[in-house]
RNA sequence: GGGGGCGUAGCUCAGUUGGAUAGAGCAUCAGCCUUCUAAGCUGAGGGUCACAGGUUCGAUCCCUGUCGCCCCUACCA
């Protein structure tokens, strides 16, 4: 509704303007709520071209403007604003009939790749703000119409799972069996087992670097597929892709698609970026300097500006003759657009309860129906910043191969890193060096086992909720008081993790992330539950809810919606929509996080004023009964978008 | 050395693409529960938007420089 008064603001400047002034008509919000709901800006840019004081161009064009439907009246303020009155009787009645805009939907599809964590340890807080900053954006894009498909590339042969499997064979002495057994023990947590075991072999490495050598060894035969080195890599990377999944799925965050680099690997995907890249002069072969015998990518490529020199150039094949990962990753890169020429097979992996299906990729045919995978026409990355070169690398690539279209829909969805505050630190019980006790934040380290894993997270926050529903609702059973404060915990996550944009570097600190009050996705659920309360109690009471639209007139609502407070509430639910829209085109979920909570805090503030179930004036209460139904339902399809939900009581 | 990011209230952060009197949460202090749940609400204090120039009707936002912090700059991923 909001949107198509904009729409329909801007064509009408447009219109008076006729042409005269090669400008962009653009809105803005006013300042202060008593000025209008929108401000038109444009005399103050027409100031100049014409000559004229900006108070008489907006004057003039005020008097020449069309009629636009929902606006009541325009009042030229400050020194040239036209500030836009609408008309609330009119705006609030199309809201009661439901008649808001419904999303067109694309056949473009969208791939959105996120999560990505090495299959080798447990995951870390690191790791969900990636996913959830991936998973709500796949909610944003899944809102407005758009086809998503999320994919979580599994790297299951690289340096990190190898490192797991030196740990286990030559430091453990242990066999594939004897790995599976610690699998199946379900008295052990093995993601966490591995988590402390990758950071053991990585010391190892340290105080004998000779060891280097198995590591070597084991990526050769996880390369080749065959040994009991290769069957250990395989059975840690599928169990730990397992518990990495079903830690996601507590946070609501599920896939399409699991893309490993073994397929990569064998259905020789390299092999066919290769050809195209040397064929179309991408890459060339060094003949001097240290890069000598390499495949490498000119510097020029991907740094616009001057003073590098070749040995800036990227090395995509090494003198050895095996590739670099960025390699590998211009590949992929291709065949998420389809511009590859070949395609993985895939199987089932698990099915979630709801029943959605999660494939993995395999290098053999099977007798599967499945979605077709692939072949998108824009992909999101969502990686954090400290890897932005490499994604311009990549980028680079697609540009040199020609694919102008889809180097500029390939996006760079980049985030800053989770760090710890030095005072989570001591919680912990890490051991600082003095250096980093004055830092503002210590970054977490895998291979130094220094970080916060994810589960431990997730139960601490489930832990506090739980103190809390418990004291309040004593009389519900406990299996329902557990499942609300895993809703609470959950929304506590996902928010702390989206209210930050994704520049800013988190520093992660227990008391912060523990607080319900504030800021927080508790305070959200809070309002929600809020407003459910007050509609579940008036039915209780045996009243049944209005015919709003029968009861609730345009004249009716005109008169109520007077009231400044209940107006800007109601204009406010109103914009959910175009919160999302304006968060999907800025990239930033934050901004969806952001709303959610402004919505929270005026309908707090109404909560707090107005009595609804108590209200005398029958007509006045349908209003506040309406309004709070519309809030809710605003509430709750913001929430969605944040993988939020709302308790049935907190 | 080169590339990128950041610097806004005591702390943590927003700031809708250059607009009207710069905001929120936390923390501090003072209030509000016989009510649809106080995980809430009201109020107070707290600012040289790092600094210096420039661009223009107008700059926290754009440009230049300076200072400070962070990340990247592998034949690792």
């Amino acid at each position: 509704m909001f949107r198509q008064i904009e729409a329909g603001l801007i064509r009408a400047v447009e219109e008076a303007l006729g042409g005269a002034a090669a400008i962009k008509v653009t809105l803005e919000q006013p300042k202060q709520s008593s000025f209008g709901e929108l401000a038109i800006p444009v005399a103050f840019q027409l100031a100049r071209q014409l000559k004229r004081a900006p108070k008489a161009i907006a004057e003039d064009l005020v008097s020449r403007m069309p009629k636009v439907e929902g606006v009541a009246g325009y009042e030229i303020a400050g020194n040239g604003y036209i500030n836009v009155r609408l008309d609330r009787g009119a705006y609030a009645a199309s809201l009661v009939r439901g008649a808001e805009e419904q999303p067109g939907t694309s056949a473009d599809k969208v791939i959105v790749e996120h999560t990505n964590i090495n299959p080798n340890k447990a995951a870390h807080i690191g790791h969900l703000r990636n996913a959830i900053l991936g998973d709500t954006f796949v909610r944003m894009l899944r809102r407005s119409g758009r086809q998503v498909e999320v994919q979580n590339y599994i790297d299951n042969t690289g340096v990190q799972v190898a490192d797991v499997v030196v740990g286990f064979y030559f430091l453990e002495k242990k066999t594939p069996a004897e790995v599976e057994a610690l699998i199946d023990d379900v008295s052990i947590r093995f993601d966490y087992l591995c988590w402390d075991l990758y950071a053991r072999t990585s010391s190892y490495y340290r105080e004998n670097p000779n060891a280097i050598e198995w590591r070597n060894e084991t990526l050769h035969a996880i390369e080749a597929g065959a040994g009991n080195l290769a069957e250990i890599g395989r059975v840690v990377a599928e169990a730990i892709v397992g518990a990495h999944l079903r830690t996601m799925y507590r946070l609501g965050i599920v896939y399409d698609v699991l893309p490993r680099e073994s397929e990569i690997l064998h259905l020789n995907f390299w092999a066919a970026a290769f050809e195209l890249l040397k064929e179309r002069g991408a890459i060339y072969l060094e003949s001097a300097g240290k890069n000598s015998g390499c495949w490498v990518m000119p510097s020029s490529a991907f740094r616009d500006s001057s003073g590098h020199d070749e040995e800036d150039s990227k090395v995509i094949v090494r003198s050895n003759g095996t590739v670099t990962y960025v390699g590998k990753d211009i590949a992929y890169q291709l065949w998420k657009f389809g511009l590859l020429g070949r395609d993985f097979y895939y199987r089932p992996w698990s099915r979630y309860p709801d029943g959605h299906l999660v494939w993995v990729t395999t290098d053999r045919g099977g007798d599967h129906k499945m979605p077709r995978f692939g072949a998108a026409s824009s992909v999101y990355n969502v990686i954090d910043s400290r890897q932005s070169y490499l994604q311009d690398v990549v980028v680079a690539g697609m540009r040199a191969l020609g694919f102008e279209r889809q180097a500029e829909a390939s996006i760079h969805f980049s985030y800053e890193m989770v760090a710890l505050t030095p005072r989570t630190c001591v919680e912990l019980g890490i051991e600082l060096p003095e250096e980093d006790r004055r830092r503002a934040f210590v970054e977490v380290s895998g291979r130094k086992g220094l970080g916060v894993k994810a589960d431990d997270l997730i139960d601490k926050l489930i832990e506090t909720a739980l103190v809390e529903v418990e004291h309040r609702h004593a009389e519900a059973a406990p299996a329902e008081r557990r499942r609300v404060a895993e809703q609470i915990a959950m929304g506590a996550l996902r928010y702390f993790m989206l209210k930050f944009t994704r520049n800013s570097v988190i520093a992660f600190d227990f008391q912060e992330a523990l607080s319900f009050e504030g800021e927080t996705g508790p305070y959200v659920q809070y309002a929600a539950v809020r407003a459910a309360n007050i509609l579940r109690k008036f039915v209780e009471r045996g009243e049944d809810l209005p015919a709003f639209e029968s009861a609730l007139t345009r004249d009716v609502l005109e008169r109520w919606f007077e009231t400044e407070a209940l107006w800007q509430l109601l204009l406010l639910a109103s914009k959910s929509r175009g919160a999302i829209e304006r968060a999907i085109a800025a990239g930033e979920p934050a901004h969806v996080a952001k709303y959610a909570f402004q919505l929270a805090q005026a309908f707090n503030i109404f909560y707090h004023e107005h009595a609804v179930i108590a209200e005398p004036d029958a007509e006045k209460r349908s209003v506040l009964l309406w309004l709070t139904q519309y809030v809710r339902a605003q509430l709750l399809s913001t929430l969605d978008v944040l993988g939020i939900e709302q308790p049935e009581y907190m």
